[in-house]
DNA sequence: GATGAATGAGAGTTCATTCAT
DNA sequence: TATGAATGAACTCTCATTCAT
């Protein structure tokens, strides 16, 4: 067996413990015994429980920040940058959806996370989404007297709701369901709930 | 002392422990020490650490069902019960922070809050929303091609992140700020944040 | 059963089972059963191995020190002085076996013990010694053209070794043993082991 | 490389490791590393870290013995016998520190090594040293009325605590401060330090 | 009501050793 | 000869909880 294999099943096996039990309850024999290894290899490869952890949170954010890097540099419409932005979580939710579960539970609101680091994540995150919404003023699309973190907070607010009720109702995510939430949350975010 | 003052004491303690500390890593003794009585004492009074917490958040969720339901049935206007929803929030950061820090923190999104009861909450205060949305759009002030439990997504999404950034950035919220937040809330909600 | 009572017992346990195994062989789980107390009331009381290990070797760094001071305030005649510190390990080794057998196997050259700390005890009681030896040169008892430190050594030597094989072979010690041991200390340190 | 290189080179890298951390806290990886060679090696040639342990201790008492044969077998005068005795451990710390330290670190008290294998080597030295006070006293050197085994701890003893104390200092020892220590040791045990 | 001594299951981590390649 | 992945027993420490006083 090569090398890589182990290492990805137990990081597979952690995205899986961590997500059904959650940072604190999961155990690192858990770990070991679901990824079919033995106890001291997931520590020969990762150090501590807190280092498996972080690596997959890194993966996360790095990914998240490689598509709002993306967006930010490119050429596509104001518009369709924020619909973007939405169906990356979507699609996240979809394809990995461990790995956003693990997000919304573990990182997005919790204390564990609330060191320094753990909010730098979240600035750099907002600040992202405030150079784009800042464009979006700056271009024409968006409301002026808004100011542009605010704009992120309710855009990203709004995401992460969706998300959120998702992974805590277990729901599955048709592509139709996928498209009326992007829908619902562009619809509103742009054009307000109000009736005409 | 009186009775009542120890149990008040030890509630105190706790909401400022599992605040500091999350859920997983507050100690009884912790607890104990903050209250300034024996952690005998704790489990005279409260039985067990989840207990002890369970009445914490006990009490945010029938504080949050009170107002829901105090602005279902109240005749004010359909705008005014947003803003009274939205207020409510944010002046429950400024007069119990260490309350909704937990809620942030610890049960709005955590892994460990996520059981069947856990959800039960949520759901009741989705479906409390739901209801209001529903009568907006039945009195015609919302649009009503988008269904009330998105609108209700992201409504409270808005508002959880305006929220969890102030509990993350441990930001004071003064009057003003307040009212710009509302302000903010209110305006892409109803109006949207696309430029006239 | 008085607080004390248990506090004690787990102490000398840890004596005997840190003097039988040594202290990276000792179990804490070793030493809570040898004083038939739980596991827990040993961290309960001392908070980690080490605390417990250095509140023992500090008992005897203590009562060293005290005695060296008396001996250096005392007014006892020269010669007398150096047997009173001779007989204070002796009388330890009979008094106190796990003691001094800890320090011998454990402090007095224990690579775990180097420390900054470790090496500070020594020089202080080195230090003492010197000032003994320092006296007896200045009062005429001693040559004058062998540095202090090195008496010292050379004193300290002898007494060590004697104790150390004892420890090493389980003697006992009957008074008998211990006035001949004294004497011979004594004997070879100030008049020399050469035949007359 | 040749076979002999890297057996040399983990025998090294172990003086060194277990010197730095003592027998109990050297890891098998640590000397591995040391010596630039993966850790089955290490096992490979050696076995176990008892034995590569022991394979070091073996050569320090084995070098020892020699040179107590040579000097009890040798037509030198009895006093340069016992020089060159002193002579011997103070060469090995400056040509071999890390040999020596260990020695007094981790071999010539600690209770590890307080097996009975560990007890007889240093009974095998001291009847060594035994016989070489036996025959200063049958040739008229030494004085009578103290037994044998008493001048050896005496004599050794003093040795011994010279060479502590500069493991502990990690202090460099020069030709001259080498010949103080001579003699210091040598007039204090054949003359005594008392003052004539 | 009030204390804190006492318990012990459980979790993370270490590291000597084995073994397939 | 040489590597380092893989194993798992052993150990320290934590902390919710119980209970005698």
């Amino acid at each position: 067996m090569a090398k890589g294999d182990k290492q990805e099943m137990i990081i597979d096996a952690a995205l899986e413990v961590f997500r059904e039990r959650g940072y604190a309850n999961a155990r690192m024999a858990d770990i070991a015994r679901r990824a079919g290894v033995s106890y001291g290899l997931v520590y020969h490869y990762f150090g501590s429980k807190e280092v498996l952890f972080d690596l997959i949170v890194e993966t996360w954010w790095n990914d998240l920040y490689s598509m709002m890097n993306a967006e930010k540099a490119s050429s596509d419409a104001f518009r369709d940058k924020l619909i973007h932005i939405i169906r990356f979580f979507l699609d996240t939710y979809v394809q990995r959806p461990n790995l956003i579960s693990i997000f919304v539970s573990e990182v997005c609101r919790s204390s564990v996370y609330h060191t320094r680091e753990g909010l730098a994540r979240f600035l750099k995150f907002f600040s992202l989404c405030e150079e784009i919404m800042l464009e979006g003023q700056q271009k024409g699309y968006l409301k002026k007297d808004i100011p542009p973190h605010h704009l992120t907070y309710i855009f990203y607010g709004a995401i992460e709701t969706f998300i959120s009720v998702m992974v805590l109702g277990k729901e599955p995510l048709t592509k139709k369901r996928q498209e009326r939430a992007v829908n619902a949350i562009m619809e509103v975010f742009m054009d307000g709930a109000k009736a005409a």
